[in-house]
DNA sequence: ACCTGAACACCGTTCAAGT
DNA sequence: ACCTGAACACCGTTCAAGT
């Protein structure tokens, strides 16, 4: 089942495969059309057969990518528990493998991700009463809350300590000046405790 | 003072500027060494004299753009309305040149471009009566929440519909269905309302 | 129907050579 | 100190040619 590349011929579905292999491995820098054709035994005009070109190539890798996210359970007792489950589980599945999601933003298909539990979540606002342009709203809200999370903790993770400020000291030489604060700041965020402050005050919005 | 191409030798700051030129006007992808050469009207090879390669011009760009970003002033007779009022002016300024902040985004930087209101927004958190850890978190929360909507904006407005669902109609055909609420939710969304849902929601967690 | 090699126009970058 | 042309190793893509 897993030792797909035999000697038999090549499909549209093994060119995709490898293809994502490459993206959630090394990033999307690193899927090149010769890299590939390297990876699948194969010169590099074949690929064109089968899937186009690259453009096309990636957006098949984006079809699969969101046909793979799979449905979500809503867990809790209360409405709002039960979304911010829902949030939480789809951020967790986002964060697995972050560099096809990467791919998928980049091709401003983010949104799409999140229609799996779009129903789910409408079900809970409509228990507390919200349905029709307000539920929408408050849809999108959370929607871009776990999106914005997601892509955010993508941001720092590849530049791990990129906060040195040019004009800090300047800014930060008045009366004013919280040094706890400003030590707080020069420290790593917390990217859960953030995550889940927005969460809450999203929900309880509602 | 803007005819400033003469025929003096070029400079590193020209090459940036002119860089940047390209950047805003047609994108980060049509900022290649050669474009960048031709537009200046010299050698491809003196542009590495002067910034050293690719790399280095992109950070010496964000550098500039960071640079110009300025103070910006809270406006509003509350605390709340003061921070919410930096909030939109930031997110104004960030909307202005959005290749500019794309490409400050994809270095990591984009925390960077919050420090400006920092310090502002910090006096209005300690006229509420939140300081250090608890003020840190709150502030990290609304620049989460500008940058978010920056992001997505842009996002939004690089592909204007690519928005249809492919499993929209199993997803939805439950009981639960809400026509007005699908119906909203194929239209664009507001951006505007969208953001200040979510920079209401925030102040209010306060 | 599937795969290949040769070729094209484009990249970023290096380096020896000019003034 | 500043600029150049030639050259290199890489891209994505096309196309005529093979089986």
């Amino acid at each position: 089942m897993s030792a797909a590349s035999e000697a038999t011929t090549l499909t549209a579905h093994d060119v995709v495969e490898a293809a994502g292999r490459i993206v959630e491995k090394d990033g999307l820098d690193a899927l090149t059309m010769r890299r590939l054709s390297d990876d699948l035994g194969v010169a590099v005009t074949s690929i064109y057969w089968h899937v186009g070109n690259r453009r096309a190539l990636l957006d098949a890798l984006v079809d699969r990518v969101l046909a793979d996210m799979g449905m979500l359970e809503a867990i809790g007792s209360t409405p709002r528990e039960r979304m911010a489950s829902l949030a939480r589980q789809l951020r967790a599945k986002m964060l697995e493998r972050p560099h096809l999601i990467a791919l998928v933003h980049e091709q401003a298909k983010t949104p799409l991700m999140f229609l799996p539990v779009q129903a789910a979540m409408a079900a809970e606002l409509a228990a507390l009463g919200h349905r029709g342009a307000t539920a929408a709203l408050s849809l999108r809200a959370l929607q871009m809350h776990v999106i914005a999370s997601v892509v955010l903790e993508r941001t720092i993770e590849r530049h791990p300590t990129a906060q040195r400020a040019p004009f800090d000291d300047a800014a930060w030489s008045n009366d004013l000046a919280d040094a706890e604060l400003v030590a707080e700041l020069s420290r790593e965020p917390d990217r859960v405790e953030l995550f889940e402050f927005g969460l809450k005050a999203l929900l309880a919005a509602l």
